[in-house]
DNA sequence: ACCCAGGTGGCCC
DNA sequence: GGGCCACATGGG
């Protein structure tokens, strides 16, 4: 079968689910707590943490940083991980008020490929939550990998190699820079995994085998 | 009773 | 640099 190409994957996704409008959050600050929170943990154990922080009005910066570190794990509890995370917003909004006194604009107000490196730099941010911050809160094209990403794009046959870097910057040489093809793709990408490439694939209906453009599971899907 | 989810950091070799 | 493991709740 003819490699495809991810613009191609993108328009057929697009087609089939129409634009995904993401990240669901109000502000910026919910898009980065949401990052943390959902970090291997179903998208809906984090909106009920998330509803937790809202009702004690603990979703801002000046809350989480007085809160304390008990209080705001019960918050958190559903989200998995609790304390874990808990230390880790507390490591981001720490950071914030150390380095950019509280503002979040002085953050994101410098060069992508710097904003990157200094979120790495916080205790908990690896590069699938850099990159989402940087996507979904402040709206700068930096490609956001996941595992869903990962398994797709092998099983598919775009790539073999496994290296998060490695993965973006095929999608990022392979794709417009664009701020609405980076936000809608990943998005995209999520429901396709959702919905048909889990572990154990269900590719009966799935729009990438229906238009031809995934080989799976023809005797490859073993392991990933 | 499993299996898994929109990862990351800390160890060990 | 790669391979494990802990971290934890809730839904299928």
């Amino acid at each position: 079968m003819k490699k495809p190409l991810p613009h191609t994957i993108y328009k057929t996704l697009l087609k089939t689910f129409g634009p995904q409008r993401w990240w669901p959050a109000e502000t910026p600050f919910e898009v980065i707590v949401g990052a943390i929170l959902t970090q291997s943990t179903n998208w809906t154990n984090v909106e009920k943490a998330i509803r937790n922080l809202k009702r004690q009005k603990l979703l801002t910066l000046r809350e989480m940083s007085k809160v304390k570190s008990v209080k705001l794990q019960k918050a958190i509890r559903p989200s998995g991980y609790f304390r874990a995370k808990a230390k880790k917003l507390k490591a981001f909004v720490g950071h914030l008020q150390q380095q950019h006194k509280e503002k979040l604009k002085s953050l994101f107000d410098q060069p992508i490929s710097q904003l990157r490196v200094e979120l790495l730099s916080i205790h908990g941010i690896g590069p699938e939550t850099a990159d989402s911050i940087i996507l979904y809160a402040a709206n700068k094209p930096s490609f956001v990998v996941d595992a869903y990403t990962k398994r797709i794009g092998q099983r598919v046959g775009l790539f073999e190699f496994t290296k998060y870097d490695q993965i973006q910057r095929f999608f990022e040489d392979n794709l417009p820079k664009r701020l609405k093809i980076y936000n809608e793709f990943h998005a995209l990408i999520v429901k396709l995994g959702k919905d048909y490439c889990q572990p154990k694939p269900r590719c009966e209906n799935c729009p990438l085998k229906v238009n031809n453009l995934c080989s799976s599971p023809a005797g490859q899907q073993a392991s990933f």
